[in-house]
DNA sequence: AATGAATGAGGGTTCATTCAT
DNA sequence: AATGAATGAACCCTCATTCAT
């Protein structure tokens, strides 16, 4: 009974990772969730203690690495010789070389952690990452154009580069093309800053 | 008692505004918005049909001019010549020019209309929109990089193109501030899109 | 429709009244209230925001006189001279008197605050009911009887008159009787005490 | 395995013991019952038919000792001499006496039984015990003085005698100071009984 | 116009018990 | 003997909506 058990179990953790993933911590129903792994509501309380526990079971191997990845990112080998690079058309291939490391890693769990947790304990991972995101991007205009002043709009560009790479990730279950879009869009990222802040001689 | 009908109805509509704005259609809650609005459960009924009826008040004016523009959108003056400026550090006076004539229209109904509309039949239009707007990527980068080859990512810029303009408005209420990240986010749009498509001599 | 109102609230209260009454805060049960009182769940909800705001008001009123009580018993008159009347055996009378103007007042909701609270914030008023009563115990101890070596019995005492006055409330609807068994039980503690500390030439 | 045995049911028993004295047969949890006790829901159900079973069990000795009790507590010898004591004063040493070989005997299974039965079918035990004691009340109010008139009295005092013990027994640990207590309160009885029919010449 | 009473479905959760392994 | 999966009823509570007054 060992493997049935786990079937139930697996069967609860993927309907609550689909569940999760459409409607958000919130709004999923532990009702819904039960029916769609073919059990009972009784039975999902054997498993889990609570809501927030299958929750937090679809979410812990990747809230463990963001938190590695928090305190130590400034340990961490920053790309920031990318910048350096004289010609931005050269900086496709090295982007893409950097993110066919991480990018794999990037699984659904990671899309719950940081896009469905509104109402959890979890619910600031977003916003961490999101102002790491901006206060690099502050430090790089202040490095290459002190002089620009829409610096607000750090906020916004921030959230969105986190926010785009969720939705490549919802949307592209092809791993290649998973890694080629978000090197796209974060060279697109990339060009846009140094446009915007004037450092291209068009 | 037409005074008093309106002043009522106002309220509503102003309560309704708020939480609908904040937790979107389906977590907004009737019974909060009239106790805020200062009314009752069973007035509501009176001024409304149900809560999709307040719904459809707070963001009828924006879908009207919202389904005008889809309709039209290929018939409006397009400000396609701001590609053909050939120094790209001139767009951005040029785009503010341009946007001082639409921004200060977009208000907290087309937020509503495009980003809390979920549960509801015009939850589809921000997807018109993105459409829209991809479908314009789309051609512009046949126009001018025929070869390049991950036109999928036109799915998720436009999207987030809409998105973080949206998320502008929410955030900002100075309409000068307004109109200046508007610029910035678009103007780094558009020089992100040119640079993905290699069109820039670095 | 106001009068129709208020019988439903009412048939809830003395509906909500007897479960507590019978079975505690906790034990009670929403569900029995309600049928019991021709209602629903949903219509409860109407009436009252949860289980503990029906609880509160139907003890409401005798904890804010226990609250005084609690503040101002040491201004209040008391009976000590009581104990200095010689003989005994004119205790009973003089009790009797005293407590006619205050027994009248003990009422169910009396009954429920100091019983049936067991996990509301009421929880503790007998505690302090028998606190109060148990350093008098003591003080009238430490007056009479110095050598006295028992003196635990006080916790025991205390609460026990506190369950007595309890008890007899519960099962003696008739206010003569119930006035009656009040003074026989007080009078019983107040012999009782004074034997037990030796204070009687038998 | 025997041995294996009986160190979980005795587990359970230690556990539901603690539980049912806490918390009262029909609060108290078998899920909570059995994590205490080290092991699972369903092996509680190799040791026990059911939560009562587990009750029955804790209480089974008194209980027999009770039903023997209530059966032959007319033969059993009365300690009516006591009352005839001319000096009240000697009570207590008597009463302790008296009360040291029957004390030891009350223990956990006890309290269980007349406390924590309710939901059980042996609720109704505390109550016999009560009668059995208002009977003697009454038989003694009768011989003493015929013209007592709140003989109701004896309802409520037969209770609290009864209670008053149990509270004893549950809050005390120390055997000696248990018979002391138990000692000083039915001896606060005895002389309250005494003085409330007037049979003191005080 | 205004009130809020009434309903029934659904939310997350705990429970004692049964049963297959 | 031991595990814990499974069940179904019950717990308190919130919801949008309808309706009588």
């Amino acid at each position: 009974m060992q493997i049935k058990k786990d079937e139930v179990k697996n069967a609860i953790i993927k309907s609550g990772e689909k569940e999760f993933l459409e409607k958000g911590y919130e709004k999923a129903s532990i009702r819904k969730i039960v029916k769609q792994a073919g059990t009972t509501i009784g039975n999902f309380y054997n498993y889990f203690n609570n809501k927030e526990a299958l929750f937090e079971v679809l979410v812990k191997d990747e809230y463990d690495k963001f938190i590695y990845f928090i305190h130590n990112h400034d340990k961490i080998e920053r790309p920031d010789y990318l910048w350096q690079i004289s010609n931005p058309s050269k900086w496709r291939v090295v982007l893409s070389e950097l993110l066919s490391k991480v990018v794999p890693n990037f699984g659904i769990g990671l899309i719950i952690l940081l896009d469905c947790s509104e109402g959890t304990k979890f619910a600031n991972c977003k916003n961490e990452l999101v102002n790491l995101i901006k206060n690099h991007f502050i430090e790089h205009i202040e490095k290459y154009n002190k002089e620009y002043n829409s610096i607000e709009i750090g906020d916004i560009i921030s959230e969105q580069l986190i926010d785009g790479i969720i939705k490549i990730l919802r949307n592209n279950n092809n791993p290649d093309l998973k890694h080629k879009l978000i090197t796209e869009y974060i060279l697109f990222y990339m060009i846009g800053t140094m446009g915007l802040i004037g450092n291209f001689n068009f």
